[in-house]
RNA sequence: UGAGAGGCCCGGGCGGCCGCCGCGUUCCCCCGGGAGCGCGGAGGAAAGUCCGGACUCCGCGGGCCAGGGUGGUUGCUAACGGCAACCGGCCGCGAGGCCAGGGAAAGUGCCACAGAGAACAGACCGCCUACCCCGCCGGCUCGCCGGUGGGCGGCAAGGGUGAAACGGUGCGGUAAGAGCGCACCGCGGCUCCGGUGACGGCGCCGGCAGGGCAAACCCCACCCGGAGAAAGACCGAAUAGGGAGGGCAGGCGACGGCCCGCGCCAUGGCCCUCCGGGUAGGUCGUUGGAGGCCGGGGGCGACCCCGGUCCCAGAGAAAUGGCCGCCCCUCCCUCCGGGGAGGCCAGAAUCCGGCUUACAGGGCCUCUCACGCC
RNA sequence: GGCGGCAUGGCCAAGUGGCUAAGGCGUCGGAUUGCAAAUCCGAGAUCACCGGUUCGAGUCCGGUUGCCGCCU
């Protein structure tokens, strides 16, 4: 089958990922930190976050980005229906092979969804900043 | 052949399969989109954001001051802190290279340590005894001569210090010395000549004034309003809130009471319509330009003019990728069949002109020096 | 993408162009003590890096690197 990877199956929007983010499970293997939440009856949707921490030039970083991707399209089929999954470099300075990206991949994407849902105190919603924040209830 | 100098250019090539982004076009469509075809899709630095502009908004009557920048001259340019040619200084046998290269005789400030002295000079070690004074010795024509020591003085040659010591070398001169005099060099001034000019040259004069630092304050000449495409312009939900109008309900008034109707009332309630601000989001700005290529012409050159031809990435958390084969180059191993590893620095985000910085390897042109041969 | 700022021992930091680069905390060595604390003495610096100006640069001027902040 043809494996096609366009711009509607990418996360584009601040608030996908701010909802992916608070929402899904994290799974960490030796290159990548797979963020996922489901998202039922719509196609699953990649979204790449690759900062200035994991390479200082911006061509090891593009290179990155494309393997990432790559490793999506390519595994597209063997990965869960109905999510959206957030790709993040495990480590600094990376240079994986991609076929260990794919087979990673369809690894932790099972595994950070199953792990999704869960209420992290840490992702607690701040308080309005009109109130005062140790005022008593 | 070897060693160098200057300038320009490239920075892997071809093919196959699977993909990505933009535009155009045809078709399908459940109006969200989808399919086919065609075209285009990273750089020499896209980088740093160091200068300069275009563009947009804000500010603005003019001038001066403050502040910042530039700094040989003449040009080039939209402009520049860029570039070209030329001038001057330093370096190099040379081709050439480097230079923030105006003013220190407008003023202020600084010059540590060392040294006698560091800026209207000064005298440590020294040099001198011609003049004046004193002591001693000798001579004689008896108040002078010679020697020696000292004082008062003269001097700045030599030593020494320093990054730097109030021109350098030589000769004359002198008690010793000193631009004191002279020659050459340096420096300053004037006339003339050449040059648009920076400046250069001939001649004459002056006997020497001028320490350094202006990437110290400063003076002079010239330039500069501020912000930056996340600039800015437009459209604009949902929810909450604001304003205007109307309706209903409400209160008050007149008639003896009630209902209807009428008039008045103010804020609050409900509903409807309209208006404006504005969030999410969207559209524009956004790529046709001081543009690329080819040809001709002008100029030493930077560059300019004319003609022809081409349209050449554009956007969003952001496309230009993955795999394979052949060729090219480099390195390693080799049983010479081959095998293995590697192929720079680096990724557009409004655009353009520069500068600076990073960079494996390679190509082209011009020139210099040394040696050899004809 | 754009606009600003900073860099001096392990940490916090002063530093008119003139030295052997203040000071505090900490560390180490020594003295003191039966052992410690306190106290006293001492040690420890490529001034981020590379050039330039100057007799002389932590300081002045260019460039490079790293870190931090703001606009959204």
């Amino acid at each position: 089958m043809r494996l096609r990877f366009r711009r509607s199956m990418r996360l584009v929007r601040r608030r996908d990922f701010q909802r992916t983010y608070a929402e899904g499970g994290r799974a960490r293997g030796r290159w990548l930190l797979v963020v996922a939440a489901p998202r039922p009856g719509e196609p699953t949707r990649l979204g790449l976050s690759v900062g200035r921490a994991i390479w200082r030039r911006a061509v090891q970083r593009n290179r990155l980005r494309r393997l990432f991707r790559e490793a999506f399209r390519l595994s597209y089929p063997d990965l869960p229906r109905g999510a959206d999954v957030i790709l993040i470099p495990a480590r600094p300075r990376i240079e994986p092979p991609l076929e260990e990206l794919r087979d990673e991949l369809v690894e932790l994407c099972p595994r950070a969804l199953a792990k999704s849902g869960r209420r992290r105190g840490s992702r607690r919603r701040s308080p309005p900043p009109g109130e005062a924040p140790g005022a008593p209830a």
